[in-house]
DNA sequence: ATAGTTCGGTGATTTTTATCACCGTTTGAA
DNA sequence: TTCAAACGGTGATAAAAATCACCGAACTAT
């Protein structure tokens, strides 16, 4: 599916052999916009690893359901990981953005190369990281910042993952990921649109505003 | 400062000859209440591993400072580890809760460990996860509790670390931890102590609740 | 002892967010 | 084409949280 070349881009730095295994490996998944590539409360048997497009981290909790940060291309949804080793039902949910690419690494081989590879367990740690700090930059959001910032906010990193100023979002979708309803949503919208941040047309949103406020 | 029967029970299933590196490399530090041992934006040279007492993890923001979760007893303030091998400052702070013993290992031998035992790493990972975990639990807290039950939660959490229902607890401190003003947290106190959850002695709060509402 | 500080209580008010109710429009599928 | 579902707008109201202002009690360091 994908050649040596592609996957040093996406996971650079790993030892020489180990491209060769985890090409001779891996398999694949594509996915359409808003499917399910882990499900909250499921089990692991893979490490996902996005190759094309966006996946987004989502929690749930008494039937709400919001967005917790994305992953894009290169980085793994790698808080899965740990449940390779350790059995347990996973608790968040990755959603495909848009249409998606996904390499699934077997979680025997996963385990092989964290055990026979250091350069292997850096990307996961690295991995590891990134993926808290995301999600400390999304708690720490919400504390701080009332939902019209939050909103502001929320819009440009969209327009920035999907390089337009156009965004084809429902009121009803933006107020899920933010965790809150769609009547604030829409009186938010209309607010900022009295303030020259945003245009609300038939079927997008067009965005008036920069990279403002991306942490 | 430890003996190797002791290192055990705090890091389990690590390879042999690693405890003896690991005790011959550590240092460690005594804090007392309220110490901070990591400052958010500070830079790190050691990895901090709690033998005694506990940890609180902390965000700061706008002035703002609200607590993430706790860190127990053999569990390593692990969100650090990756700023050992890429030097940037780090986005949190940690604070003693009580009487706190930290072992501290140095950063060369770390990245040396990481690579060299597999064993070391597993517990890298497993430590990364449970952040993350406990990080991800209070974020769903936040976005879908009241304050009130945020409150009751609290302390649960506080009863059950320091086994006891008496807590010394200043509104000031709880209003902080939970990223609001002191006013709030008086007026569901007192709103608590008419429901029989509490009752509010001069010095500390009675939880008459047990461990209700903790996930 | 006393002066300054922390602590907790509370009223008044505002801001922010949530919820309910209802309505017209747009869209997509049969 | 038609009908149901999704979408968005908005008024009314309630709930939750934040902010300001002021008070007295308790504690602490000199």
């Amino acid at each position: 599916m994908i050649d040596q070349q592609r996957l040093k881009q996406c996971l650079p730095a790993l030892h020489k052999d180990l491209y060769t295994d985890i090409i001779a490996n891996a398999t694949y998944e594509k996915f359409s916009s808003g499917q399910h590539i882990v499900r909250q409360g499921a089990y692991l048997d893979f490490l996902p690893i996005v190759l094309d497009g966006v996946i987004k981290m989502y929690a749930e909790e008494d039937n709400v359901q919001f967005l917790l940060y994305y992953i894009n291309p290169g980085e793994s949804c790698i808080m899965s990981f740990n449940h390779l080793f350790v059995q347990e039902p996973i608790n968040f949910s990755a959603v495909s953005e848009d249409q998606t690419l996904v390499m699934c690494l077997p979680v025997r081989k996963v385990k092989e190369w964290f055990v026979n590879y250091p350069s292997f367990g850096k990307v996961i740690i690295n991995d590891y990281q990134r993926n808290f700090e995301d999600l400390l930059r999304t708690t720490k959001d919400i504390i701080c910042f009332k939902m019209e910032d939050r909103l502001i906010k929320y819009l440009c990193k969209k327009s920035n993952l999907s390089n337009t100023n156009n965004l084809h979002l429902s009121h009803q979708s933006i107020a899920s990921d933010l965790g809150t309803s769609r009547e604030v949503i829409s009186r938010i919208t209309k607010k900022l649109e009295s303030q020259d941040i945003l245009i609300q047309h038939k079927r997008h949103i067009e965005l008036l505003v920069s990279d403002r406020m991306i942490a």
